[in-house]
DNA sequence: GCATAATGTCAACACATGTTCACTTTGCCA
DNA sequence: TGGCAAAGTGAACATGTGTTGACATTATGC
């Protein structure tokens, strides 16, 4: 039983996780991160690195492996919250969105790596938000008129509503992190481009 | 009148663009790339990347402005043709993936730096885009029922079509490149999401 | 409290990086 | 054809880089 010791060094190895995540929130891109700088911005001397992590890899595996749990537990909670019967699509949106604020650098992690210059971390990357749109598509397929749809087009649909709230990310994390009038506005576009995707449900016939 | 000389120095300038671009469709992101390497795979002493180049920002920045031109000579040649009766999304989709599959050292670029390290990049393809939802807004207003939507629902209904395009452009680009499986698959997804998104549109009501 | 493993330090290495300056070569235009 | 600007070279620089090994300092479980 490797019984994991939560001293010091458990909170250092995070210091040097949460300082990726801040350079990379800051526009270096992990690719160009100097294990150096990082020790140096922590406070300890540069070989003291390896008593935390074997390589930089492994701490660029180790963030995509905390970034994606934070999604994970957003749709936890939100699947464990009662559905509201109104407004279901917007007030999901500005959840989301709050969410989304409150976890900006895991989220900026994402974003920035997912097309980001190290394989292994894209790769992790888009497998966690494969399953994610998975899950989206068999949670999609309680509902009553999508409970008669096939799989495949519940995954199509789930793709294209995640890719809606992607390019809502997107907005939301390049825009000043405190410009309420610029959140609302993105917020009310990516509403009612989910609004538009419900109004073809009851249109479509899957060929 | 400052008539560009076209001697062998504007064919290194292009090399050098040319190894950049191969460098980051290969997985490294632009600003990862090192001066000294790319010199090197062109054949040239160091030094003399500053004949061509201010810095490599400046080569960024030239890289930028290529990329998206080969994005709006898309749009052009796709206005220009006319449009066909029938399968118009599927064909239209088509297209598109040659046209990516064409010129995929470019879209590769677009992709990995719309997100990347360098902000000047992301801000250049940025703006390329949101222009490029405009046109495609003002495109879709001279259609039928479209021409009676306002200029912002216009616009919500581009950008969700150009998430999904979007979204298909990173699955093809990080397929191999000679899957026509997996390229038929991507294809076919991304044409029942349009569809999708035509079904709704006479449904919809601007709130 | 002591032994022990975990963290952290220090000095040093071999090498890569961007950029400088003065120089040579090339090719074009008058 | 001669001149001149553009393109390419070479040596040298100051710095930054990842990684090594042997050593010091913690802290924690027994």
């Amino acid at each position: 039983m490797t019984a994991r010791r939560a001293g010091r060094g458990e909170t250092t190895r995070k210091a040097l996780m949460d300082a990726a995540l801040r350079q990379v929130a800051r526009g270096r891109s992990f690719d160009a991160l100097s294990l150096r700088k990082l020790t140096q911005s922590v406070g300890i001397v540069p070989t003291a690195f390896y008593r935390h992590f074997e390589s930089m890899e492994a701490l660029g595996l180790a963030l995509v492996d905390e970034s994606l749990r934070t999604l994970r537990r957003m749709m936890r909670e939100a699947r464990e919250q009662p559905v509201p019967h109104e407004q279901v699509i917007r007030s999901s949106v500005t959840t989301y969105v709050h969410y989304l604020q409150a976890n900006r650098l895991h989220f900026h992690f994402i974003m920035r790596e997912r097309f980001g210059g190290v394989a292994t971390l894209r790769q992790g990357i888009h497998n966690g938000i494969q399953l994610f749109v998975s899950e989206l598509a068999t949670d999609m397929g309680r509902f009553p008129v999508l409970d008669r749809w096939s799989a495949g087009d519940l995954r199509m649909i789930a793709g294209l509503i995640v890719a809606a709230v992607t390019e809502a990310t997107d907005l939301i994390l390049n825009a000043p992190e405190d410009d309420a009038d610029a959140e609302a506005e993105i917020i009310n576009t990516t509403t009612r481009q989910l609004r538009l995707i419900v109004l073809a449900v009851p249109q479509w016939r899957s060929s």
